[in-house]
DNA sequence: CCACAGGTGTGTC
DNA sequence: GACACACCTGTG
């Protein structure tokens, strides 16, 4: 893999675990708008970027200027993304570059025939390190809820509070002191996230009031940092490990929705229906990378259609 | 109009 | 600790 910049341009050259669609349509990130030409524009920390894995046409032409040495066959562009300190300082952690993914799903491969299939499907998914508080708040919603709905509701809480980006229709994820401002009545009326409201307003002024430490996450092991989060409103098992997985890089962490719940009962259980008993076997089947191969069962298994009943 | 999808909180045993 | 049941909203 090789880094380049061009402009404030950041060129991803030879990585072939870089996939934009697998890693920002797989239910991880919920702001990451897709446009006409593929690509992908997302606000985050003080950066918006659109990020891009070129075609054939756009990397001959780049051969053609003499910015890359030969035809590589994966090149993404993270488009207004800075120069090499913002790569190292931010998008290399965000974009979780230090982790081996070809080395991963090897590993996960040997495992068994369905597990193979799906990491050989899932090629250039990675998981992303996302903000804490953003990911916090974003589970809530994502409770008892639906993608489009989750999206559209987390787009109206930036609206509603989040610094507005100058020149543009686009709005920072709220601060915890501005989420907290917010009533609970605004983000029923105009967020629409419903009872969850509540749960914001709740977790929101914990944090503000320091009655729960975002800090100390970082401290705790994973089945300590699980439990703490499960203090918060709003937050149970499902949702706690899906802040440690997206947010907090614990790739240990097993989220066990109705479709984990539904394709580990498939493929690897029977009949099990205690979501913590799913979980502890998804652990001891998978180990350390357990959420990676979730990640990639549950992927392969909906972008296939599989029928998981 | 109703059925349904989808995790957490609360109450009961 | 295992189990119902209510909770809100958009979509079909």
């Amino acid at each position: 893999m090789i880094v380049k910049i061009k402009n404030k341009d950041i060129y991803i050259i030879n990585e072939k675990e870089f996939v934009p669609k697998n890693i920002f349509e797989n239910g991880q990130a919920f702001r990451w708008k897709k446009n006409y030409d593929n690509s992908y524009t997302a606000i985050m920390n003080k950066y918006v970027i659109e990020v891009k894995k070129l075609d054939e046409d756009e990397i001959s032409k780049l051969y053609n200027e003499d910015f890359l040495d030969e035809k590589y066959k994966d090149v993404v562009v993270l488009k207004n993304a800075g120069d090499i300190n913002d790569y190292n300082n931010f998008f290399k952690n965000y974009f979780d570059m230090e982790k081996d993914y070809k080395e991963i799903r090897k590993f996960l491969a040997e495992k068994d025939e369905n597990l193979k299939n799906a990491c050989d499907f899932g090629v250039g998914l990675r998981i992303l390190n996302q903000d804490l508080f953003e990911m916090i708040i974003s589970f809530i919603i994502s409770a008892n809820n639906q993608i489009p709905k989750i999206k559209s509701s987390i787009e109206k809480i930036c609206e509603l509070c989040g610094d507005k980006i100058e020149n543009t229709n686009l709005y920072k994820f709220p601060t915890v002191e501005q989420l907290s401002n917010v009533s609970i009545e605004d983000l029923k009326s105009v967020a629409r996230v419903g009872y969850r409201a509540e749960y914001i307003n709740k977790t929101a002024n914990m944090i503000k009031n320091k009655e729960f430490d975002l800090d100390k996450i970082n401290k705790l092991d994973y089945f300590e940092a699980h439990t703490y989060l499960c203090t918060l409103s709003g937050v149970g098992p499902k949702v706690a490990d899906c802040i440690l997985l997206f947010g907090n890089k614990r790739k240990e962490a097993f989220p066990v929705d109705t479709w984990v719940y539904k394709f580990m009962n498939k493929f690897y259980l029977d009949n099990v229906k205690n979501p913590k008993k799913i979980k502890e076997a998804g652990i001891s089947i998978f180990g350390e990378n357990a959420g990676l191969a979730q990640q990639y069962l549950f992927f392969y298994a909906r972008e296939n259609k599989i029928n998981l009943i």
